[in-house]
DNA sequence: CGATTTTTTGAATCATATCAACGTACGTGG
DNA sequence: CCACGTACGTTGATATGATTCAAAAAATCG
């Protein structure tokens, strides 16, 4: 369970990893595991959880007045799933996050993310590149959804994440893109003749 | 010059800034003045500063195949501009960065950047509140271009910037939200109907 | 002041949404 | 392990919000 973090540490990170440091890492993380459909948040409760996914898939999403749902982020293996406003802010999130298959998570709190932040320079340079990357991350996925069609924002998702096609339904992708789940099917058959 | 800068971090952090401090921040920071329309970074270019506005507005924007402009980020007094991945990573970039009014800019190098992450804990704390705000207002505005309609969507961007109707013309402001400038003319003569 | 930039407006067109209906697949409890 | 019920994907018809293009009016800069 915790290996899987490591590892993941090691990979974002150059920094070296102490039998002390392991150990408080540890300490600071929870396992949990979630049923299929189950709740990691829901909206107006406080994020006090932040989740690194080990196995399974998440999402969050938000249910707005007309009841519709819009997902606003997808987790798979290796991903962290939280409300990070909610967290950090102790407000009452706007969001739901639920399991879409069997999850296994690795959980740590404010507390416990302050206290890794300052202690052990490999966290500390992963946390910060990971806002890096999701900035980036977000901008791309921002300006594609000002500007692209349907289609090639669909085609560059699948093309970035692969595994999304096969691991979640394409409702949920649709949603996740901002378009119909009506519009991806077509546009969907209409890529694959060409 | 320095001192808006100063008043900034104390803004964005609990902990105390050293005359020694502030010694280092003068050493890593240089100061930059740009006229109106004057590039600060140029597509294909790499984002070798990052700069803090004391004074001016910007804006970044790239150009697609067919020429078009699309605004990704404004800037204004106490905002940071720059391309990020660029940056850090030292790749070109695919961003125009340039003044639309003359600017003061405080900038500084990815060395000196760092420089002051690992010396200075209320820079770090400033960098780690920015990241995290960043990515907040990221996803709201991500949410917002995936489900409101224009209207909603510069009726919420000028309540919680208002200052931005007054510094950028309109059809800068369009391009940022993903409008046309027609459409966003169009939109605000009935919003103000009502 | 003149030149350039910015905004406005109408008409035609386009991409996507919406709604409803149907067929299929799949997981879950017995 | 099967059958049922829910979840998922597809499709057509229609509606709608936004784009594009062109041209003129208004505002702003130096």
């Amino acid at each position: 369970m915790y290996n899987a973090f490591f590892d993941y540490l090691k990979k974002y990170s150059s920094k070296p990893l102490s039998g002390e440091d392991k150990a408080m890492i540890r300490r600071n993380f929870t396992p949990l595991r979630l049923k299929r459909k189950e709740y990691f948040l829901q909206a107006g409760d406080i994020c006090m959880d932040y989740g690194f996914i080990v196995k399974g898939a998440m999402r969050m999403y938000s249910v707005d007045d007309k009841g519709l749902e819009h997902v606003v982020r997808l987790g798979l293996e290796e991903w962290w799933m939280g409300d990070r406003e909610s967290f950090f802010n102790r407000t009452p999130s706007r969001y739901h996050i639920d399991a879409l298959e069997p999850c296994e998570l690795l959980i740590v709190k404010k507390e416990g993310d302050a206290e890794l932040i300052n202690s052990i320079p490999a966290y500390t340079e992963m946390e910060m590149k990971l806002y890096q990357a999701a900035e980036i991350a977000n901008n791309k996925r921002l300006t594609s959804s000002l500007t692209d069609t349907a289609g090639k924002r669909y085609a560059d998702l699948i093309e970035r994440y692969p595994a999304f096609a096969v691991r979640f339904p394409q409702h949920i992708i649709a949603s996740y893109l901002g378009i119909s789940k009506d519009t991806l099917s077509r546009v969907i058959r209409n890529n694959k003749l060409k």
